[in-house]
DNA sequence: ATGAAAGCGCTAACAT
DNA sequence: ATGTTAGCGCTTTCAT
């Protein structure tokens, strides 16, 4: 690590003021019962004002703060919702896929608003087939999120039938269980071919391992598109960890690639891999190669030549997957949503006509 | 959203078996005592190694899951670090920096590793001053990471006298109180601008806003080197914010760049930016401009050309930081960790010499 | 090795 | 409007 080192006063000791801990102290200074504190610190209508107030200005001075534990056991609600990312077939055992991440974030932004606390776990599915029940039973939190189905579909529907306040962002299969917020992948890669071969591509390329449920998706429309159209298209399973895909796109670009004039990639970081080497190999973007991207992250914008791709809706996402987790939580039903992609089309591709 | 609603089951009821939902229940069908179920499934060394496992079966069977909430409230111990991302001075309220996703990824995978939970918080300060008080003194965790200082230094370093289990990634300043891990960021300017120069740069930008400290050292260091070596260097403040980024750098790019052969970006995101706007430009990089990036995030490899950047080692950051903490919760001392920056070349810059 | 009992700090009836 | 009381479900002495 070769970094430097500096001494902290932090883990010594300042002196303490012998300090109010529990309602029953608050108590005790107010001169009222613990239960008074209680309603007056909760903002209850049915304390008077005037020691309400008091007792507010009183909890301030001593910086005190009801105990959340004991809150949350008696009230039998936690305020919390655990937001879960299954790690089933990802390579790396690390939280690093900058969709989902991005989707943390919003996440955590609506479920702020909604007054909720958000607890973030990853879970690698280990066959115990436990991950879910673990979070969902263990009374810490009021519901769970989880981000993508990875490999992990069959389970996840199992578990919906016995735990309710469930929400999943991933791929809609028929007649399913549990409620699903996401894209219609299927429409997306049908999408992204329509708009290569109506822009000239004439030779196709599909960049990105299946194996997840939703880029299988993916590949199926882009595969059904490309045979209405005539147009040939090769699949090429390259991994989607971010840092394994270098070597691996060189790799099956100069093997597999020859010919190949318009690309569609499972996410805008394939994408970007994709125009780097093709950049390098000297083949110009989108004169010799058309290439569409999947997700429209920020940074599709920020790429040379700027990426066309298939937009899906992160931010409206997590709010849906929000107001759905909210209904559940509170007992009444929730349908899945599944959401239009759309084409954003940029400088990767050329004009359509 | 223009998306398709489907109907799911989810809010209906299953029939339900009479569950086993406290630990008394599962003492009453074992026959034995509440106080040895729950030595029994702490797997505590005192308990008959047949009734353990009598017992633990028995758990298992009827998907028995102790309640944490009591567990935590008896214990006193929660099992859950905090992690709060301040929002200070970015501009929209919204946590989308890719360099602290990546980090709270890390963050998430060594807090699971060593059993804890993480709740993650965004911050909105608003000048009440008590983002910070509220969820350390909440009694839900036992400890704080904090993810950047923002603009918050003060009020953090004020914190950290009287709540110690704080851990915060920014920058150190002399004498500070709190414990913090982070990168030497004026060597990371330094650094860049000399690589810079010895590859011949002669006229050079800055490229980022200067709000955060952390990067207003970056511009400290590079101007420091810049200064030394006897070359211009102009600050450009665009903002960092991934998607405001775009026409920003444009305008100031076209105004203010010209003559500019050499960037120092204050993120690998900000020149990934600039290298799609040289490039719509018709400028070469390397050739015409060289660019060096900062944090060295995954996607700095996939840019085209590759990004010559000054690596921030977020993994290792990470491990600290959860290291330290832990040594903070278990009331020892921790000293602070300023990790030295290296430059990783890649192809936006030329060969020195 | 196990049981009995006393809380952890709070909330929500139920009184008054 | 406020006080009193009984737990929420678990852990942990203290007995046995």
């Amino acid at each position: 690590m070769g970094g430097e080192t500096y001494k902290s006063m932090a883990g010594q000791k300042d002196n303490e003021v012998p300090a109010i801990r529990t309602l029953a102290d608050l108590a005790r200074v107010a001169g009222v019962s613990t239960g008074t504190v209680s309603r007056a610190l909760a903002g209850k209508s049915l304390v008077n004002v005037e020691t309400r107030e008091r007792i507010q200005t009183l909890a301030r001075e001593h910086g005190f703060r009801p105990n959340q534990m004991a809150s949350k056991l008696r009230s039998r609600r936690t305020g919390v919702i655990g937001v879960v990312i299954p790690l089933g077939h990802e390579l790396r055992q690390h939280i690093s896929d900058p969709f989902f991440l991005t989707l943390v974030g919003y996440l955590a932004d609506e479920l702020t608003e909604g007054g909720y606390d958000l607890m973030l776990s990853r879970a690698l599915p280990d066959g115990t087939s436990d991950w879910l029940d673990r979070i969902a039973g263990s009374g810490m939190v009021d519901g769970v999120i989880v981000i993508g189905q990875s490999d992990q579909y069959d389970l996840i529907e199992a578990a919906s039938h016995s735990y309710r306040p469930l929400v999943v962002w991933g791929q809609h299969r028929a007649g399913q269980n549990h409620c699903v917020v996401g894209t219609d992948n299927a429409a997306g890669g049908r999408i992204a071919v329509e708009h290569l071969v109506a822009s000239g591509a004439t030779s196709l390329a599909f960049l990105g391992d299946t194996t997840g449920i939703e880029i299988a998706d993916r590949l199926r429309g882009a595969t059904e598109a490309a045979t209405a159209a005539g147009v040939p298209i090769r699949h090429i399973p390259i991994p989607l960890a971010t840092d394994a895909m270098g070597p691996e796109i060189e790799a099956a670009m100069a093997s597999q690639c020859s010919g190949i004039n318009g690309v569609v990639a499972a996410s805008d970081l394939v994408a970007m891999a994709a125009l780097r080497c093709l950049h390098q190999k000297g083949m110009r973007v989108p004169e010799d190669v058309q290439i569409v991207g999947f997700d429209d992250l920020p940074l599709a914008a920020q790429t040379s030549p700027p990426l066309t791709t298939i937009r899906q809706e992160i931010a409206a996402g997590a709010r849906a997957m929000v107001e759905r987790l909210r209904a559940l939580v509170e007992k009444e039903p929730a349908t899945s949503l599944v959401m239009a992609p759309t084409l954003v089309v940029r400088q990767s591709t050329r004009a359509e006509g």
